[in-house]
DNA sequence: TTGAAAGCGCTAACAC
DNA sequence: GTGTTAGCGCTTTCAA
């Protein structure tokens, strides 16, 4: 930044017009003749010109900006923020999730900005960072089901979306998945399949979705004869999966049959079926959920019911911006279909 | 946003000061009176202000923003912009990147802004990015050696900072690991265990942190009467590990000792001698490198060569902030030492 | 179709 | 220690 940046007055001096034609041509206004708006052009190019964003924003307001938050449901006590971040990385989950939101956003020249709030101190600074006006709105991922983000954000009227139905209800719009029907796929191909000892290993109960992928399993197993079936708690990671399946086993060696409420339990479950002696499928049937990167990283590779995760946060910031250009709407939600994804582990 | 938000005006006059009283407390500026400082305070409570982040950026020429891109090196032609960012976030080493910079930005109120440039047409969105002021540096993590983003940078006099010594010579800042001296605790640690016959997988070969990888490994084996050491390159990737592992027994069924060139090779490594009915570590001894999540999920967990990857982000962030804040200073790089962590697998 | 001019909300001299 | 004032670079009426 040796040289002072070029400004529209330089443009304008430099095409011989107006700030406001320069400004015209640079936002591709109409209404502009053709040889002023060459003539600007070349000048923008001579001079390196490069719209100043703060600027801009300041008379749109409009940052053209805006956060990706995931956000947890710690105190102000827990100083494991970063490890928070950490993990959450280290989520198959996520990268999908990004990969959906940025192909969104590219496109439209945004680029999302991160952010991670674990701590009531975070959460404040994600409210206070769409109060300055530094992002337009939130795409909120909670990681947990007490988190008050979502009625923070409501009750300020800032905009934001959520990635699954809220499980402290809070008037926002938000993106969900079908997860019963997706856990009824799951029941069908594992019946199927000729199981007849079946268990499922849960997500977190709190969470809405973990409780809907319990009870469509549940559900499908009763509607065939199977009003009992074996359940586990977990975690949403590998060693959860691998801990609760080795739990089941303990009391019930005959399992044929396991539907895990997530691909990352899954791994840990063939894991465990594995050092048990066990053969999967042969001798027990694996089905995850999700569908993402551990689920064919997985030997065997995991038949599992998919979420199309980058459609979802693609569908997530579309809503988001509609809320940002339309004012105050009320909330909407989109809820999307799962999918059998037939591999080799059931 | 139904009413207009308040502005420093607003607070001024619910005060009776001026404005610039207002900015002096907001801004925590010493040369206040107590009881007005109080007052300011109390009226900046009672309007529920919050500083408009574009107006003052206009003012300071600062964004309080850095962007965090992964840059790759295709060209236009290249459609796989989304791909190119899944394929990104699933690996577990940048999880603890974005972990470091989070933990040096969050204090400081920062968020960073995510950016992928795979295309020829995404860099210059990046460097359009910060010519706007959008943010104020970039921390790059490039994928590729053929990279062309740093020098576009440096030619811009963008402030960035790089993960890693960049492989197209560009006069720019780096922090990079003491990649010979990792390489040469995994070779001395093979040899300690009485490892005779022992091969490298290595890394793309055309990035710096791969050769001198290899370079420190065949180097220290040498010096301990090994002149010649099997390898094979590979990918970075889980697959490949195994595949170039495969390769390898093809060729020599008697080798006991292996490093590869991080964590996921060695993961697939594993996976290969698991399936070739060879025991890890009894039969074959095996080192990564990295120390990323992988490590400690493998089975058996691996002994791996440390990259502090956390405090190297970290140091990036800051060397690029002191580039923010000091204007124009020369290029500098921050080596960071690797360290052995020992597991199982060697 | 183009230009003149009025701010957007804030900081930073500079004066008091 | 506090207030006054002049912009920062841009968009956007409103006139011409």
């Amino acid at each position: 930044m040796t040289r002072q940046a070029p400004t529209l007055e330089d443009v304008a001096r430099e095409a011989g017009v107006s700030r406001a034609t320069v400004s015209r041509v640079v936002n591709g206004i109409r209404n502009v003749d053709p040889a002023i708006q060459a003539a600007v052009r070349g000048a923008i190019e001579r001079t390196g010109y490069a719209p100043n964003r703060a600027a801009r924003s300041l008379v749109t307001r409009r940052a053209e900006t805006i956060a990706l938050v995931v956000s947890g449901a710690g105190d102000d006590s827990e100083s494991e923020q970063n490890l928070f971040a950490a993990r959450v990385l280290a989520d198959p989950f996520f990268g999908r999730v990004v990969s959906g939101v940025v192909g969104f956003l590219r496109p439209r020249s945004m680029y999302p900005v991160l952010m991670f709030a674990e701590t009531g101190a975070a959460r404040r600074d994600v409210v206070a960072y769409l109060r300055q006006g530094s992002a337009d709105g939130a795409l909120i991922f909670s990681t947990h089901a007490g988190d008050p983000l979502p009625a923070m954000l409501a009750e300020e009227s800032l905009p934001c979306v959520l990635f699954g139905r809220p499980a402290l209800p809070a008037p926002v719009s938000y993106v969900d998945l079908a997860h019963r029907d997706g856990a009824r796929l799951a029941a069908e191909h594992l019946l199927a399949r000729g199981c007849r000892r079946v268990a499922t290993i849960t997500g977190p109960l709190d969470l809405p979705a973990a409780q809907e992928r319990l009870t469509g399993f549940q559900d499908t197993m009763a509607r065939h004869g199977h009003p009992y079936v074996l359940s586990a708690e977990g975690g949403f990671t590998a060693d959860s999966g691998a801990s609760a399946m080795a739990g089941l086993l303990a009391g019930h060696a005959d399992i044929d049959g396991v539907f895990a409420a997530n691909d990352l339990m899954a791994q840990g479950v063939c894991r465990t079926l594995h050092e048990s002696g066990r053969r999967v499928p042969d001798d027990v049937a694996v089905i995850g959920f999700d569908d993402s990167s551990p689920a064919y990283d997985c030997r065997p590779p995991l038949t599992t019911v998919r979420q199309p995760m980058e459609e979802m946060a693609a569908a997530m910031a579309r809503l988001l911006q509609e809320q940002i250009e339309g004012g105050r709407t009320r909330p909407t939600s989109v809820i999307f279909d799962a999918e059998l994804v037939v591999r080799a582990s059931a």
